[in-house]
DNA sequence: CTGGGACATGACCAGTTGGTCATATCATTA
DNA sequence: TAATGATATGACCAACTGGTCATGTCCCAG
């Protein structure tokens, strides 16, 4: 399968320089992009030489490989603790704390999230498929699995469109993040920096139009 | 106001020439993106030499400028028309439509909204701003728009949040274009390169779910 | 035929990129 | 102390970038 990226020399160093890199290794990801990024300023920002980078990992990509796992692991276990936090309550209160938890993670870590989106729209970043594959994968499994014991307990309106309900939840969930986050992007909410009751009660209105519909 | 970007040498050139370079730099801005678009490539691209593409424009800037100011009057018109043409229909009628000629728009200039997913997500894309300001201003005119009518002829559900109608809105189709747009991203539709019938069943299901709500 | 303005051209420039490598430093052995 | 292997370093490289400019071609007016 894939290599280890990282090579020895880098997880024998003292975690505090490890720390160093690797975080200015994300800032550079998350501002730049892949192609964008610079290694003369990634190592800058470490205050490294350029030849210890080549020491620690095999090239850009190596680099950038690593950040991605340390990243997507992270999401992972976010993800799993959501889900087991709210076992046992109804569908459209997961719904809400799904979604807090969200912008929850995302102003903890601004710039995974950020990578992530770059990621997302640049058709040439390594890796894509796989992050996209991957992202597709647990936003199915979460929201599939929220669905299903839904409709087990008969919190669904019959005859409902699972495939639709799906992909309806996964994009406003998804935009709804994006607008937390990229300024300039959102239509009416604000939802930009804006303070945590704010956002809630967004959330709120936000589950209460899913859960009822629009029409009369 | 901003001056215009194209010299007066490029509007004098005859119209299969002008043709030739503008489309080569939609694909080169489409494909890299702004700052991984190479001039080198764009002029080898349209057949002309480096030092011509300076006699038409004042730099990299200026190239992108042009461009994206006649992507932006593209989509513009196509709105307008698609609004008119379903004026006097009921809401989910004008969004089923709404939405179809969106992903008619998609397939048929898919470059202009690569173009468009590329700034939106990459911070240091000059005209950024502009363009998510004017995204929104026309995203938000025409979903308003239709839910104001929509409220008028008594269409929606009384004590409904129109912000969040308006936000539900912009999501599902900007997703659904996305999803149409781009490989991998789709989490259960799998709209990318589907023929058009299937894409149509898809939007009268999520329409329907739009309308009638999750809920029991 | 001459002159002049519009346009075309590609060698050239300084700056930056990802990546290399000979050399230096250092801790730990013997 | 000497030797050894791991680690650190930054000058250096070829390739490419956006941008310039001296020179050339072409057409048309006088």
């Amino acid at each position: 399968m894939s290599q280890e990226p990282a090579r020895n020399t880098f997880t024998h160093l003292p975690p505090d320089k490890q720390e160093r890199v690797l975080d200015a290794a994300l800032t550079e990801f998350a501002d730049q992009g892949y192609h964008q990024a610079s290694l003369n300023r990634l190592v800058a920002k470490a205050g490294i030489a350029k030849g210890s980078l080549y020491q620690y990992f095999p090239n850009k990509e190596g680099i950038f490989r690593h950040i991605f796992q340390l990243a997507l692991n992270l999401v992972r276990r976010t993800l799993v603790a959501v889900k087991e936090a709210t076992e046992n309550e109804n569908l459209f209160f997961r719904l809400e704390k799904s979604l807090q938890a969200g912008v929850r993670f995302l102003q903890e870590h601004p710039r995974i999230y950020s990578l992530y989106l770059k990621i997302q729209f640049d058709r040439q970043t390594p890796l894509r498929r796989e992050l996209l594959a991957a992202v597709r994968r647990h936003a199915s499994e979460y929201f599939g699995s929220l669905i299903a014991r839904a409709k087990a307990r008969g919190e669904l309106r019959p005859g409902i469109s699972e495939p639709a309900a799906l992909f309806l939840l996964d994009a406003v969930f998804d935009r709804f993040l994006q607008a937390a986050a990229v300024p300039y992007l959102d239509v009416t909410f604000n939802l930009h920096q804006a303070p945590e009751e704010a956002v809630n009660r967004r959330i709120r209105e936000l589950i209460d139009l899913l859960k009822e519909g629009l029409a009369a």
